[in-house]
RNA sequence: GAGCCCGUAGCUCAGCCGGUAGAGCAACUGACUUUUAAUCAGUAGGUCUCGGGUUCGAAUCCCGGCGGGCUCACCA
């Protein structure tokens, strides 16, 4: 007996145990069906209540519901609904002494002639039943299905059968990845898969999960981004646009936005700067959001949000001035930068740069009003150490990040490609490490030494999948869009 | 990691200013046999998340653990 279930396991165990004596193997190998429930339908769709066919159909799925003591079944597959009739007049004995051990939640395969009942209902006049898999548990109950957000996550199989939202939610974010793949690879970019562990973890500002390798005796950490291996690549020429579609791992705290392990879209094109990525980042998320809703106009949590582009491009020290009056451009250094941030409402360790301190304030007074889609360009610098500096002033990077509904959406930009500046940021990085700042990012001397062999100008941008589907599907929570969401086990 | 809230039958939920548990669906038995959350009659099903405490008596009050949700912090 397995935990919990009780009366009603046993019962569809004696079920099962009938059917071993009857001869019938309860979870057979295969079954030749001929129909899906919608292609049916499509087909039918014309045929008038109270007609009959004479078109013999296999048709297979799992039982949602019996009624009239399983003269109605009605058989789901992946596509839709079908109802079975099971009827003396066409379903032999041996039919109905199955039906008898037949469950809600069985799956069956079912042949028989199409019909529109009198009460307009596409139904298989059942001639012969299979069963296909025995259900030893039983469904949760039809009406209200599964409620429990815990166990929507932890059965995630549970909440796919029961609710129909849940399931429209993982087929649109296979439609938003399908279309994100089929428009890049239409533009030229070229997908690659680059390592999951590192012996350094670069890319990134995160804590990384830590594994360890027996035969090579070696800690890897999981990565927290493939950036600094994509533009390994473009030094290499494999292609001048290629792009990554996979697994982050950040060793943080989870919440409603926050997954430990998440899906990003990385992407580099050589011999363009970050105004190039900004256009991509628009036409790749209004792609997506056709792919998903087949409208570029979206409501999350009931607030309206167009995506139509061009999205306004305003620099962060110019939305922070706006927000709070403090003008950081004005600021010189690090400690009067820390005051006015304190001043206007961020919280602050004291040690931050003047970067820091700007983002920090406009974390805490500007980040959440973004509602609408918008570039924020400007990034300070020294927070930025994979990017170019601006062009025009030195304490800037040609950074952006794009914002929907008050989220980063998208990073982007003008990569970083001098060399001896590049081992300088590092070097900056490691004196914050050693600081105390635990996610500044550690030296990564082959990238380096790949620098120094000539990486083109380029533009990078990374967006974060679950999050654009979040909002493309209105969820709540990043659980709602990733089918394993990592959870405690029980 | 902190604060607030939640955990009762397989599922969805009542009961909670203390007197050892209820409903609907699911299950079982039967009726019915062209139904649509089928219907009708009956039956069975619970260490009330776990452990302590208070009390004559705890699902109910108190403390702690476990699991979850939200908020905050870190981040995407």
């Amino acid at each position: 007996m397995k935990e919990g279930e009780g009366e009603l396991y046993a019962v569809r165990l004696e079920k099962r145990r009938r059917l071993d004596a009857l001869g019938i193997d309860p979870y057979p190998y295969a079954f030749s069906r001929t129909a899906t429930a919608a292609a049916l339908e499509a087909r039918h769709e014309a045929l008038p209540a109270g007609a009959e066919t004479s078109e013999e159909v296999a048709v297979a799925g799992r039982i949602r519901a019996m009624r009239n003591s399983g003269m109605f079944l009605d058989l789901h597959d992946a596509s839709g609904k079908i109802q079975v009739f099971c009827h003396k007049d066409f379903l032999g004995p041996e039919g109905f002494s199955l039906l008898r051990l037949l469950d809600i939640g069985d799956i069956a395969g079912v042949k028989g002639r199409v019909r529109r009942t009198p009460r307009g209902e596409l139904t298989v006049n059942a001639q012969e039943l299979t069963l296909l898999a025995k259900a030893l548990r039983p469904l949760p109950e039809k009406f209200h299905g599964l409620a429990d957000i815990e166990l929507r996550h932890r059965q995630r199989y549970l909440d796919l059968i029961m609710n129909r939202g849940s399931r429209d939610t993982f087929l649109s974010r296979s439609r938003v990845v399908g279309a994100m793949r089929r428009w890049l690879a239409s533009e030229g970019y070229l997908e690659v898969e680059t390592p999951m562990l590192h012996p350094i973890p670069g890319g990134a500002s995160a804590k990384p999960f830590v594994t360890h390798h027996n035969a090579l005796d070696l800690d890897l950490y999981l990565r927290i981004a493939p950036e600094l291996h994509l533009k390994r690549l473009l030094v290499g020429g494999l292609s001048d646009r290629l792009f990554e579609i996979n697994r982050c791992f950040r060793n943080e705290g989870l919440s409603p936005r926050h997954n430990p392990e998440f899906t990003s879209l990385e992407l580099y094109e050589a011999y363009v700067d970050y105004g190039a990525m900004m256009a991509l980042t628009e036409t790749l998320i209004v792609e997506a959001a056709e792919a998903a809703l087949g409208t570029r106009r979206i409501t999350y949590g009931g607030t309206e949000i167009d995506l139509s582009p061009p999205w306004p491009r305003r620099s962060m020290a110019e939305l922070v001035l706006e927000a709070t009056g403090v003008d950081f451009l004005a600021l010189a250094d690090d400690g009067g930068a820390r005051r006015a941030a304190e001043a206007e409402g961020a919280q602050l360790e004291g040690r931050e740069s003047w970067g820091q301190a700007m983002e920090a304030l406009f974390a805490a007074r500007v980040e959440d009003r973004l509602i609408a889609p918008i570039h924020v360009t400007g990034f300070p610098r020294d927070i930025s150490p994979l990017a170019k500096a601006d062009r025009r002033d030195k304490r800037l990077a040609e950074r952006f990040e794009t914002f929907i509904y008050g989220w980063e959406i998208a990073n982007a930009f003008s990569e970083l490609t001098d060399p001896l500046d590049q081992n300088e940021r590092f070097l900056d990085q490691m004196r914050a490490r050693a600081m105390g700042d635990e996610e500044a990012q550690p030296l990564d001397e082959d990238y380096v030494r790949a620098l120094e062999y000539g990486l083109p100008p380029c533009g990078g941008l990374g967006i974060g999948i679950d999050r654009l589907v979040m909002l493309l599907t209105d969820s709540p929570s990043i659980r709602d869009v990733i089918l394993f969401p990592t959870l405690r086990p029980r």
